[in-house]
DNA sequence: CGGTATCCGAGATGATACTG
DNA sequence: CAGTATCATCTCGGATACCG
């Protein structure tokens, strides 16, 4: 394939940024766009950067809030989060211990992009229900 | 809990819009925002929508453009996003089978949304590789 | 060409038990 | 309180074979 074939069949108009190149999205080793997204997009990800946004919390406030979580999964998603540079884990040295969650600058930026996604879903799960209806409904026609 | 605790807590500011429920982001059964969101953040749901950007192909030349899909894997997405309403199928009655798919408006507009979200990785991966590195070798300090 | 059906192994996740 | 360790389960995805 030519050099810039593969952008000229991705692309009909003006309107993108020159330099965006769509292989990028692609899952060769030297990508990591790909891995870093199957991380903030997890559904535990998702739900303790949405929690902790402007505000830190306890891992047992975090628990509470997150309805379904084990303790196993959230501490697993707060040890990713924090490897990521997403999250701050502060140690305070009392009895019981408190270890207290919150976003970094990084997690906060994120926290922006991520409600656009979210908000897109809940503007348009209206019509994938439906779309989901109408083609289970073409569906069971066909087999009777 | 009283009504709008779980609000207060979560904004800080009033820079948010004034129905935003982050509770909608969680995984209880009347919500599907969580399973949507599931859906499109999928690795290969992904690379489709992208590569169907303003184009229809055959899916065949999705097979060659998406480097790893499997058969089974791409005729399983291309189903879905289907289903979805996000994709059509347009299956040309000619010998050999001829099937075209392309985004539907509804999937067009989940490109753009996409895209912030891929611009953001891209934007970040650095930092986040950084971090990760930050990360490691704490933990091996602290082994030694 | 463009699929579907079936089987199977690996990794993700939950449940449970234990600890500083 | 805030975890870790271990085991059981279960879903996802790949390989393979076959079909219109």
């Amino acid at each position: 394939m030519e050099d810039g074939t593969f952008r000229s069949l991705s692309y009909c108009e003006g309107t993108v940024d020159d330099d965006y190149d769509v292989r990028q999205w692609d899952t060769r080793e030297d990508c990591e766009v790909r891995q870093i997204l199957d991380r903030i997009a997890d559904k535990w990800s998702l739900l303790v950067i949405a929690l902790l946004d402007c505000q830190s919390l306890r891992f047992t406030q975090l628990r509470r809030e997150i309805d379904g979580v084990s303790q196993r999964m959230l501490s697993v998603t707060l040890r990713q989060l924090e490897r990521d540079g997403l999250v701050t884990r502060t140690v305070h040295p009392v009895v019981p211990p408190r270890v207290d969650y919150a976003l970094t600058p990084l997690g906060r930026t994120l926290h922006q992009t991520i409600k656009s996604l979210v908000t897109w879903t809940e503007e348009h799960q209206g019509e994938i229900a439906r779309a989901r209806a109408d083609y289970d409904a073409r569906r069971e026609m066909m087999e009777s």
